[in-house]
DNA sequence: GATATTATAGAGTCAATAAGTCTGCTATGA
DNA sequence: TCATAGCAGACTTATTGACTCTATAATATC
C-alpha cells in the first residue's frame, strides 16, 4: 500500500516545470539531473504525464517538456491518476450476495483522500517554496 | 498502490467475529470455508491480528479465535494497521534542502483517508448487514 | 538536405513484495 | 494420551516496481 517512486519523481518534475514556468521547452537531462535519476526512465515517466495532456513535449534540438494548461490549474491527484492509474485502491472479488459494504467504506475512505489531493495545487507548493 | 488481499481477508474475518459474537471460539477452518482460502495461509493472518490484540487464540480442541475487546471498538483502521503496517504511504528520500512540502502534503492527503478509517467501526457494518 | 539533438516505443533485466504452501512443533480439552 | 486446534519459519511462485538498452521518429540548425 504504497505510492510508487514514479508518482515522485512525476510529482517532483511538474513541480520544477511549474516554478520554471518558461516558454520554451526544458529537456529531461536538465530534469534527470536535479533529481538523480537516468534520463531514459524519467522519460517513461514524462510521457505518461504527456499522455494525461498534463505536459508537452516537443522533439528535436531545443526540444522537452514544457506545461500544457494553465499553472493553477494542475492538482496533486492529476499526476497520481496519470501515473498509478486510476483504479480504486481496494477490490473486494469475493461473492457475497450484495455489494460488500467493506468495500464500499474502503471506497469511501480513498475518496477522503482523493478529494484533498484534487484540492491541492502543485503551484501551491510553488509558492511556498520561492519564500 | 494498492490494499493487499489479506486487508480483505483480515476485515471479513473479523466482521465474521463480531458479528458472531459468540463467547466460544471460531475455528480457523470454518472461518477460511466461507472465504475460500486456505486455513493455512488465513492462520497466518489471523495471528497478525491477534498479535495486534485485536482478536486472541485458543489452542487444542474447541479452540479457535474470539475477539478480545469490545466489539465497538474496533476501526477499520485497527485491522489495517495490523495488517499492513503503520508506515506511510509515500516518502521522499530526495535530498532536498529541507522537508520536502510534496511530501509534506501527501502525508495531509493520507491522513485525510485515515482519520475516516478510524472513524469507521466494524460493527457498524455488522449492523448494516443484519438488516 | 544532412546532421546533431531530442523525445518515443517496446522488449528485456533485476529485485522486492505479495500470495500462498508445507512441515514440524506446541498447547490443550476430552 | 490423543485428537484437535493454533504457531513458526522456511520455502515456492506470481506479480509488480524500478529500472536499462536499443532502435526509431521528429525537428531545429547549419
Amino acid at each position: 500500500m504504497k505510492f510508487s517512486k514514479a508518482t515522485n519523481y512525476a510529482l517532483h518534475t511538474t513541480l520544477a516545470l511549474v516554478s520554471a514556468s518558461s516558454v520554451k521547452p526544458i529537456g529531461v537531462q536538465q530534469l534527470a539531473k536535479s533529481q538523480d535519476v537516468s534520463t531514459t526512465y524519467l522519460s517513461k515517466i514524462l510521457t505518461k504525464l504527456a499522455k494525461a495532456g498534463i505536459i508537452e513535449s516537443a522533439s528535436g534540438a531545443q526540444g522537452g517538456y514544457r506545461l500544457t494548461r494553465n499553472k493553477d490549474e494542475i492538482t496533486f491527484l492529476d499526476i497520481i491518476h496519470a501515473i498509478e492509474g486510476t483504479s480504486s485502491m481496494f477490490e473486494c472479488d469475493f461473492v457475497h450476495g450484495d455489494e460488500c459494504l467493506i468495500q464500499a467504506e474502503m471506497k469511501n475512505a480513498e475518496q477522503k483522500m482523493l478529494q484533498y489531493l484534487k484540492e491541492t495545487k502543485i503551484v501551491d507548493i510553488a509558492h511556498k517554496q520561492s519564500t
